[in-house]
DNA sequence: AAATATTTTTAGACTAATCTAAAAATATAT
DNA sequence: ATATATTTTTAGATTAGTCTAAAAATATTT
């Protein structure tokens, strides 16, 4: 049996190590669980003797292949719930992630598997974030950060990095939702703020909104 | 902050007083929760504590006008997810149950609004219980058990007491559901089983199964 | 290569929920 | 009304998850 705190944890571990590969150290982990670095090592020690991860002393963990299906698993549960949310209950998407974080510990096969099929087997959530199968194969996309992107080309949003409700109503407040096609006009060597073009506006974002918003070159 | 086993007391409270009236015994909730009676003690008094019941040593525990709301705020999220599991998802009646005890303890206020909306507010869960709305009002239905049903009568099946996945499966498998007409046919003093006129068969059924199918005269 | 700073682990304590075993209160039977 | 049986509570432990404070290991400076 595998409690809720426990996996928690291991999807912070595998967020942390950027799905399962480098070691991930207990501060870290504190961190992003918002507890204390004692408690990280009481938990890793737990996640190591029940194989979910692997753990030297002073020398960071990583997940075994038993501890990655699980995050996956959590991820894909996460993800399917947050489409639910969307699709079926008027959520916006800036209101989805502290529901998704509780509905993610359910444990039902059938009802993950109906959920699937119920919202057509969607390959995205509402942040354009891909949702694993069941098998726990993600859908890779090509995408690359609007700080990155040229003067001159036109993209399509396809995604957020940061997900934090204030980001996400920003982009709502400028008319940016997944699927918008902009142009970049400009780039700012100043403080690297980018002028952009919607389909009736244009507009100038800062650096920070650059960073979190991703793009794909149509 | 009400813990999820404080939740589950107060719901097993709730229907071992019959809706909150009658006092409780300390047994009577173990047996319920499969628990020890000690831990029931500690439990009621915290509830008490918390004011969600009302406990004297010795002398049982009834729930306060707030643990009451929270039992049947309890009831209509965890019935609401039957509806949602039934009519959405492809479970059947036997296999929504234990999802729903989980369901049930998911927190949002919006989750449980919307859903409601998107099952177009219905007033029964799949076993013929009544869901009662967000001000916790029931909608009470006229209903005998089949046991106490007269002979030569025609009813029609609106619910069960017995919701075990064994009972269930039985009524299946005699093709009777919700919304079934019957026809009482005979009564045998010996063993109290039953003999019933469905659409196109006649069958006999035990004691046991006519104490638990209730009935609504058409 | 020491000295210092940072990170990680250990030791010991706390809370929620549980248990067993014993004590106390209440209910039942003679 | 007293003895017996049942129910309920208390006392003391246990487990999961957390914390603080101190010790140990590792990393960084000088
Ligand atoms: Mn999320
Ligand atoms: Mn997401
Ligand atoms: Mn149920
Ligand atoms: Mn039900």
């Amino acid at each position: 049996m595998i409690t809720l705190t426990e996996e928690n944890y291991i999807k912070a571990i595998y967020y942390l190590s950027s799905n399962g590969e480098k070691t991930v150290n207990t501060n870290a982990i504190a961190s992003a669980m918002q507890t204390k670095a004692s408690s990280v090592t009481d938990m890793i020690k737990k996640l190591s003797e029940k194989n979910y991860a692997d753990y030297k002393k002073y020398q960071g963990v990583t997940l075994t292949d038993d501890g990655k299906r699980v995050a996956v698993n959590i991820i894909r549960k996460h993800r399917l719930w947050e489409v639910f949310l969307v699709e079926k209950l008027n959520f916006s998407w800036d209101e989805v992630h502290e529901v998704a974080e509780h509905l993610e510990h359910i444990k039902s096969d059938k009802l993950i598997d109906e959920l699937d099929a119920f919202l057509e087997f969607p390959t995205y959530d509402p942040h354009g974030d891909p949702i694993p199968d069941k098998e726990g194969n993600f859908k890779h996309i090509e995408k690359i950060v609007l700080a990155k992107a040229e003067v001159g080309s036109t993209y399509k949003c396809v995604g957020v990095d940061d997900t934090s409700s204030n980001f996400l109503k920003y982009l709502d407040s400028n008319h940016i939702a997944l699927g918008t096609i902009i142009t970049v006009k400009h780039k700012e060597p100043f403080d690297n703020s980018i002028k952009i073009a919607l389909e009736n506006s244009e507009i100038v974002v800062s650096q920070s909104v650059a960073k979190n918003l991703y793009l794909k070159k149509i």
